[in-house]
DNA sequence: CGGGCCGTTTCATGTTGCGAAACCCCTGCG
DNA sequence: CGCAGGGGTTTCGCAACATGAAACGGCCCG
C-alpha cells in the first residue's frame, strides 16, 4: 500500500510514534493508553512504549494519578520560541525598511544559533553594494556585529563557553584574541551596540544590537552594514543609538509568551 | 549506560527522532541536514531518515530550494488548538464560579473529543448533590447537554457521522432515536442552548451551550447541571439564555490564533 | 575544468522493535 | 467478602527493519 511518492526513507517506529503525538497533542484533552491504542489501531504494548518515549522526551506529560497523557512542556517551549521570533520578525520588518532607506545600507535580522548567528531577513538598498549574507546563512558569533551584540548580552557563562571554541579567521581583520574580544564585549554591554570593521567580510562595516526577549535574553539581533569608507566613528555612534532605540521598541512589543496548556496541565486535575 | 530510572520501554529510533525534532523546532531558524547530524552527533544517513519522516508527518517542513528544514505546519496546529482551549478555559473560570453560586448547581466545561465530550473543569456548589462527571472523564455526545450543544453547531456532515455510530443507552431516558435527536439538534441550533433531562445520569438535568472559536467551530462547551426536580421549563430557559451570553463573551475574547512561524516559513525565503 | 562539500542511495548485518499472551492491580458489583 | 472485568505493565522469542559505512552524484566555487 503506497502512501506517498516514496516511503523508502520513512522510519516506521518514528512515523507511528508521531501519529500518537499528533493525536494526543491535537485533541486538546487528557487521554488514556487504551484510547490511543483503539483510536489509532496500534497494539497497546506498542502504544505504551511510544507514550513512554514521548513522555521521557518531554513532548507529552503523564499524570500518574489518573494514568492519563496530555501535551508536554516541550510543546510549550517550541510554541513560545516560535512566537517570540515570529513577533520580533514581524515587528522588525517596518523598522528595517525604514533603516535601509535611512542609511542606504544593508539591514539584517538574525537569530542566535549554536555558536553562530543565522540570518532571518536581509533588506538591501536598491542600488548599493551587496553583502554576502543571505537569509538562512550562518556566520560566526565572534566575527559579526550581530554576534558580538548577542554575546555581550547573554549570561557570561554562556558567552565564555562560546569563546572557548576555536575562533575561525574570516578575514585578515577577524579578532581571534580572546582577551581583546572580552574587552570589546564589555564595552558593547555598556553602550548597547556592537561594531565590526571588516572582521567578517572585507570592505564591510557593521553596527549591531541585540533584541532582548521578556527574560532579557538576546534571542535575536539587528544590524546595519555599510561599505567601510562610508562609515565614520561619529556616524557609527549615531547609527548605534538609533538601532538601540529600534531594538527597545521591538522588545517592548514582543510576544509575552502566554501561559501554555502544558503549564495548565501541571496543575492538580480536579 | 543507564540514563533515567528505567529505559526499558524507550524506543530508540523514536527517542533520537524526537531529539532531532526538538533541535530543529526549538532553534528557531532553518537548518541543514549536516548541522543536525554534527550538532546532535547522529550519522547523517540516520539523521536524513528522521528528517524525512518528521517532514512527511508535517512536524517539519523542508524547503527543497535550499535544502533546509524548519518547524512544520503541525506544530502550529498544535499550538493553536492549545492556545484556543487554554484561553477558553481561563476566560470561563470566573464565569463558572459565578454560575455555580447563581444556580447552586454543578457547572461543567468540556472539549469535544472523538465522539465524546471530555470534561476539563467541574465546579460544584458547596453543599449540593454531586454529579458523576470528573475532570478528564469522557461522556457520549448524544446523551449530554454539552454534547448536544456541540453536535448542533458543528458542520452537519460531521454531526451525522457521529450520529451514525451506535448510540449507547446511559439511562432509561437516553435518546437513541436518531430522527428525534436530529429534530432536537435543529431546535438547539435555533435557540442557542441544549437541554438534557436524565438522559446521561439519573435524576440530573442539564443545560448546555457551545463556545465557538474564531472559525465558528464548537470546540468547547459549557453547562449547568441541577437535580431534576429543581429545574422548571422557564427556569431552564432563563439559564439557557444566561449561558448563551456567557459563551458569547468567552468566544469574543478567545485567543485569535496568531500567525505562526510555520506559516511564515511557507513564504519565499529571501 | 577540477576539487570538495553535502545530500542521496545502496547494501549487508545483527540489533531491537514487535505484539501475543500472561500478569497484576484496582474498582465496582453482587 | 470475593469475584469479574477492564486497564495498565511485564515477559519473551522471532524476524523485521533500523543502521551506518561506503560509494555515488550534483552543485558551487575557485
Amino acid at each position: 500500500m503506497p502512501k506517498t511518492p516514496d516511503d523508502s526513507y520513512v522510519v516506521q517506529p518514528v512515523e507511528k510514534a508521531l501519529l500518537v503525538l499528533a493525536y494526543v497533542a491535537e485533541c486538546g484533552h487528557v487521554v488514556s493508553l487504551k484510547s490511543v491504542s483503539t483510536v489509532l489501531g496500534i497494539p497497546k504494548t506498542t502504544a505504551f512504549r511510544y507514550l513512554q518515549t514521548l513522555t521521557r522526551a518531554g513532548f507529552l506529560s503523564h499524570d500518574s494519578r489518573t494514568d492519563r497523557y496530555s501535551g508536554g512542556p516541550r510543546l510549550g517551549a517550541i510554541a513560545r520560541t516560535n512566537a517570540r521570533i515570529d513577533s520580533a520578525r514581524e515587528l522588525a520588518r517596518p523598522l528595517m525598511r525604514d533603516l535601509t532607506a535611512e542609511y542606504d545600507g544593508t539591514v539584517n535580522l538574525a537569530v542566535k544559533g549554536d555558536g553562530s548567528v543565522v540570518y532571518l531577513d536581509v533588506f538591501e538598498p536598491p542600488g548599493g553594494f551587496r553583502t554576502k549574507a543571505r537569509s538562512g546563512d550562518a556566520h560566526p558569533l565572534h566575527s559579526t556585529a550581530l554576534g558580538k551584540a548577542i554575546l555581550a548580552f547573554m549570561p557570561e557563562e554562556e558567552s565564555l563557553s562560546y569563546l572557548s571554541r576555536p575562533l575561525t579567521e574570516r578575514t585578515g581583520r577577524t579578532l581571534i584574541d580572546r582577551a581583546e574580544l572580552i574587552r570589546q564585549l564589555r564595552l558593547v554591554a555598556r553602550r548597547g551596540y556592537a561594531m565590526e570593521t571588516g572582521e567578517n567580510e572585507d570592505g564591510a562595516m557593521c553596527v549591531g544590537v541585540p533584541i532582548l526577549d521578556e527574560r532579557g535574553y538576546p534571542l535575536v539581533a539587528l544590524s546595519v552594514t555599510l561599505p567601510l569608507q562610508r562609515m565614520s566613528p561619529s556616524h557609527a555612534m549615531k547609527a548605534g543609538n538609533r538601532l538601540v532605540d529600534a531594538a527597545r521598541s521591538i522588545s517592548a512589543r514582543m510576544a509575552p509568551a502566554p501561559a501554555t496548556r502544558a503549564m495548565a496541565a501541571a496543575l492538580p486535575g480536579h
